[in-house]
DNA sequence: TGAACCTTTGGTAGCGGTTCCAGCACCTGA
DNA sequence: TCAGGTGCTGGAACCGCTACCAAAGGTTCA
């Protein structure tokens, strides 16, 4: 592989004057810059990213950074991001963390040298991190994450549960139970718990009851979504309706409704969170939150702060709006 | 931020020796390398990636290049590189391709020192890219691609064409149509072509007449499978099932019988290739394929290709199997 | 006692770019 | 004719690390 020397002295120039022509400077004569083109070329020379990274001290990288990939949700918004970072110079780097250790580790990581800013999705970190972050000038923009020094783009979850049980307090329904998980991340304030307050609000302010026995938190997965369902239905008072936390959970309640007999719409009516693609063609009323879009703001976001060297921390709450399908309709009495 | 410089300097040492603590080497007096980790502790200092890689020549990157995102298969195939490189030192730098152009500009990039290997998903490079990874000591690895001299692990597409078209012979359909996709990228034998093949065998085999008004390929989209559906199934004679050849596209042709009336399976039995997420959901027959398996098997190649420095080129063949499910039956006759 | 060796160390030359400074040629105006 | 620009250029310093070489100090053995 050639070098910027092979050029210059092939060209028999100075590599001070490649350079030059490689950056686009304007002080050099169209003869020499013709010539020094014409070496590149034949020479078939592109110039060393590392080295260029070395000298200018930045990678013209952005690192995201992610839980594991299994969420549909953030596959989606890893795709907004890529949309939108695909347009400038910037590379994407992709770190995945999977356990609490691994995530400090990799925070730590980060703020040296190796990304100019970073995207966090659905993880926040922490003051020592934010604090490290600053330090070493790396601009950080959280998406689905909070820290209150940051500029950060969420979803209104609560808005999003106020909305999903008002559709159902609507359509008749007076017995609406919750199911979500337990929130995980120890920094961030649920996803989960926040449709829930959504829910709750809802519930009081139509009047209704707020039954503990109608919220219930486990795990996603096929097996607790049953347990769950299966408890809120032999209630002595079953409900009518459920609003689920998300997609994937519910399509796991739907599914252990319809094997307990129970029909869907019909007998229980479910809602869900997010619109993942599936929930389209399972025909799941949900609430969609703009994935794909939070990606792109995100990217945005990160794009300006590298600009601006300092970007003062503010909360960009993208909305959420209902997307009504086949699974919920008026409770039959 | 501190470099190795200040840490030597506050330890008493010289930077080599900074050097050879941090990268273990055993020539270092257990007092000293104690008082240079006190010291790199104290000072929170972190190796700066970039300068390491210039000096090493490496940089612990391995690229990773697809066509845009919006397939659920490139993304489950991602999911399974990022599983297994995350467990080593390599980061995974993310490039996407939407055109011919950006392709061959990504490739040329590519090939200079920006990454140690690269993992090509759904994309061939052509000869002269080939060469140019080559002569930079590149390696690459294709997952679901083709080309003679490199590495790659693909799918048995025929082999899985004629399974699904076996299934529905054996169910005892007689009239069996198929539907795929133009084949695309002009350097790889499409996998849309090679289920055709497969399609074409089985029923070869099975001394069943291959008809050409019930082979119909169309780009994936709703209107399009609503349009071939159509047509198919307004023959003098309509098949009783088809084999698409991909899960996308069966759901949409579901969709069209159905909303023509057909009922699935009653009156058309369906059955896709792949095996997304939504298939599950919606009870779909298909053929599944390794999907996240191909993006480990890829990663470990190119793990293994940037250990001995050249892999010889193989193609490895990982199997299918049929997932059977409520979109096929045998015929009413 | 000193040659030969080993262990540990410091210093420096790259890696391949960018940037800055000095210098050269040419031009302008007094 | 010469001081002072201006336009372009070459070369060296530098980015922060690794790898190598030379050397210092300690040990062994003749």
């Amino acid at each position: 592989m050639s070098t910027i020397v092979d050029v210059a002295a092939r060209a028999g120039v100075g590599v001070g004057t490649v350079s030059r022509v490689l950056n686009e400077s304007p002080l050099v004569s169209d003869k020499t810059r013709e010539r020094v083109l014409a070496v590149i070329e034949e020479l078939d020379y592109r110039p060393s990213h590392m080295a260029r990274n070395l000298s200018l001290g930045r990678t013209l990288t952005v690192g995201v950074i992610v839980p594991f990939l299994t969420q549909a949700a953030v596959m989606d918004r890893i795709r907004g991001i890529v949309a939108t970072l695909r347009t400038t110079p910037y590379d994407i780097v992709l770190f995945t963390v999977e356990t609490p250790a691994q995530r400090s580790e990799q925070f730590r990581n980060l703020a040296r040298n190796r990304v100019d800013g970073l995207l966090s999705v659905s993880l926040s970190p922490d003051d020592q991190e934010v604090e490290r972050f600053r330090r070493a000038g790396i601009p950080v923009v959280l998406i689905n994450g909070r820290h209150d020094s940051l500029p950060r783009v969420v979803t209104d979850d609560t808005a999003g549960g106020a909305l999903a049980t008002r559709h159902l307090i609507k359509l008749g329904h007076q017995r609406i139970a919750f199911i979500g998980e337990p929130t995980l991340d120890p920094y961030g304030v649920g996803w989960s718990e926040c449709r829930q307050i959504g829910y709750r609000n809802a519930l009081e302010d139509a009047g209704l009851e707020i039954r503990a026995e109608y919220q219930l938190l486990g795990q996603p997965g096929r097996a607790v979504a049953h347990r769950l369902t299966r408890e809120l239905l032999r209630l002595p008072e079953p409900p009518t309706a459920v609003f689920v936390a998300s997609d994937k959970q519910a399509l796991a309640v739907m599914e252990a409704a319809q094997d307990m007999g129970f029909d869907v719409p019909g007998r229980l009516s479910v809602i869900g969170f997010d619109d993942i693609d599936i929930a389209k063609y399972v025909g799941l009323t949900t609430v969609h939150q703009p994935l794909f879009e939070s990606g792109c703001r995100g990217a945005e976001l990160i794009l300006e702060a590298l600009q601006v060297e300092t970007l003062e921390p503010f909360e960009e709450v993208l909305p959420v709006d209902l997307v009504q399908r086949k699974s919920t309709a008026p409770p039959t009495s």
